[in-house]
DNA sequence: GCATTGTAGTCTACAGTGTAGACATGTCAA
DNA sequence: TTGACATGTCTACACTGTAGACTACAATGC
């Protein structure tokens, strides 16, 4: 391989790989060391010059999917209307990488710059409507468990290649088809669960949250 | 049917195959068909009869899995008190068969009577707090996310090996570490993050979300 | 200059995955 | 008895992550 004299091919860099991979990822729903090695034109096993293995990839990946996010500015409303803005994007950003939400469920405070930034912005937030430091971590958590249940449910969707009206017919048609005698709250909810939107419903209880930790400041 | 003797060993089933890949997947955090066939003592093949894939099987084992749960009793206490029990009772049900966690967080309708039935009882729980149908759809999904999303997390704990202690070690140290200066809350979050305890910030989340559909009513 | 060392990419190979498709065998109905 | 069907087996394929040995090249020490 590689004939020529002068230059080597455009050199690997972790950056460039991670910058693959996540492209590949959002592209597929999936990615392999292989594929990723074939997109860079490298034998799969020069990634592990760079990483020691793919979960190390995959965190980087992560913290690199976040460097989109901004915290909002301080001047654009109540701090809770910054940090429901905040949870959006960020919400948003985690659909816009499918297998970053998984990662992101965990929490764990190794991961890189962009993610510690983000914390701390709402961490920032939280405390600014009045919390204390624990409050604002409880609330914190709650968050990003809330946030990333839903994320994994719309990766889900996703997943199965199903659109987001497919699947309510799908989840509609579902509970429709149990008896409304033996499970009569099921039935009733399949005539609401179609009009209910991914959004409407993720932000429905974002605001719940967030109202609820006001309310405890 | 089949009723001779030494001829065949126990036959296979559904249901003995279901049993027997959750014991399995209990015990290992993962399971593969190649596993689960030794544990039959039967070819990985045979399994295919009973089931057209491993994602069939998987959707078996989450209602299999939900079979040890029970709705409250009705006489047990106000209705949210009883839904915060069965949200209790079903995360730790999860809990005890990891993998399922995820499976859950998609709520598609098709999984099997077990899950239809605890959907009814929080359903029923819900509209018992006062809310109406559409209140109800949403405050169920909700839960749902939440609950899956703590799930995951834990899940997370686990696959990784470490217990509750360690991963809050983990956690603190590694906030700890960023510069208090440039990050002040989330160094401040190192302290707090290790006296809070899972099941406690759990319930915490919990009866955040339901004391904001009980008010919402 | 030359030799040495380190580094980045390659190649091969291994142990594992889910599962399609052909085959064998044992049970039941006609 | 004969044919059909259900069930378990076997082989094989196309994948996966990655360990370990090998190779090409750049930088460094003498």
């Amino acid at each position: 391989m590689k004939k020529k004299g002068p230059p080597r091919r455009q050199a690997l860099s972790r950056e460039r790989i991670v910058e693959t991979a996540l492209a590949l990822a959002d592209a597929r729903g999936d990615f392999s060391m292989r594929a990723l090695g074939q997109r860079l034109r490298v034998d799969p096993m020069a990634i592990y010059r760079h990483f020691r293995d793919k979960e190390a990839l995959l965190d980087a990946m992560v913290d690199a999917a976040m460097a989109g996010l901004k915290a909002p500015l301080p001047d654009s409303g109540t701090p809770r209307e910054r940090l429901h803005r905040m949870c959006v994007d960020f919400l948003a950003c985690l659909d816009d990488h499918p297998g970053v939400a998984m990662r992101v469920a965990t929490t764990r405070p190794t991961l890189g710059p962009h993610t510690v930034s983000l914390t701390e912005a709402c961490l920032a937030l939280l405390r600014e409507m009045g919390l204390d430091a624990r409050e604002a971590t409880r609330g914190f958590m709650m968050v990003i468990r809330f946030i990333t249940g839903v994320a994994a449910a719309n990766e889900h969707v996703r997943a199965h290649g199903a659109n987001e009206a497919e699947w309510q017919e799908e989840m509609r048609s579902g509970y429709a088809s149990v008896s409304p005698t033996d499970h009569p709250n099921v039935a009733a909810m399949a005539n609401e669960i179609a009009s209910l939107g991914f959004q409407e419903e993720f932000e429905y209880g974002l605001d719940l949250l967030l109202e609820g930790l006001e309310r405890r400041r």
